[in-house]
DNA sequence: AATTAATTTGCATAATTATGCATAAACATG
DNA sequence: CATGTTTATGCATAATTATGCAAATTAATT
């Protein structure tokens, strides 16, 4: 029954961006939001995954939301930056990159000292970081560069 | 059955100073503690004085552990977001929404937990936030969704 | 390649938390 | 002060989450 280590980080990755993109209220929801992804899994393995990604549940006006918790795994988190960021999306004109909760200041300094990928500059938020490409034109380069320099996917 | 205001707060705070003093585990244990504090109360009463404080559970080595959650007791409340708003505008690629002193912060939260109204991603300074949409195609139909989640014109 | 060790997963279920309902105390109103 | 309303609470239980265990797969070792 055992699984790839890849297929693990990868249910991990996209648990992540669900987690921060939705209003997940339950495991349940979860399994599902992540069948909807292609990937397969139970609400044990959640209890699990959630349990080492350090996802809290904070109440709010809607009722309990799981969100990643700034101060869960820090320790992990610190080494690496890759570990830090939960997606990579773009428009048009800009690339925005989600991290987790007051991470983005620190990533964003690291994107900042990368010369020459072509980035104009940098604005980090809490956990979102805008980077501003020295021509539209560069964005899909920037975004694989990015990709590559920190080994993710 | 029901108690004195004063009472309430009373056994709100010896919570928060549990919580933040002690590890505790689950809901019976917290019972305990007050207990000995001085304080009866039942299980059901504190998983509501939790979602109440806004008290998150995190994981840590030793197993789920309660804490008081950073963003503390300020849930987001949709007419309060809406308050917080001074001005909606828009360029070519941006949006650019105005906020009172201090709020932008909060603001922003509350537009990224809003699934599936184009916003690829906000960054909140401290009276100013910017939303980066999916598409500039969409700046439009995102300033209207915003304005109709909110009831505002 | 064969064998062994280590790890992940699902199932079943235990443990824990959340909540509808009824009730009673506090508060409001006249 | 009497009466009506609101709200907090406990009980019982539903809902949800965590976990022991066995099975299955990967990874390691020979």
């Amino acid at each position: 029954m055992k699984k790839k280590v890849e297929d693990i980080h990868k249910r991990h990755s996209v648990l992540k961006e669900i987690i921060s993109t939705d209003e997940i209220f339950n495991q349940t929801q979860l399994v599902k939001s992540l069948k909807q992804k292609g990937i397969k899994s139970t609400q044990a393995t959640l209890s699990r995954d959630l349990s080492e990604l350090g996802v809290v549940r904070v109440p709010t006006a809607n009722g309990l939301v799981y969100k990643l918790s700034a101060t869960g795994d820090e320790i992990t988190l610190k080494y690496r930056v890759a570990e830090e960021i939960i997606s990579i999306h773009k428009n048009e004109t800009l690339i925005v990159i989600k991290t987790y909760p007051g991470r983005a200041q620190g990533v964003a300094v690291f994107l900042d000292r990368q010369s020459d990928i072509g980035i104009l500059g940098t604005i980090g938020g809490d956990d979102t970081i805008i980077v501003i490409p020295q021509s539209i034109k560069k964005i899909k380069k920037i975004i694989e560069q990015i990709k590559i320099t920190l080994g993710i996917n």
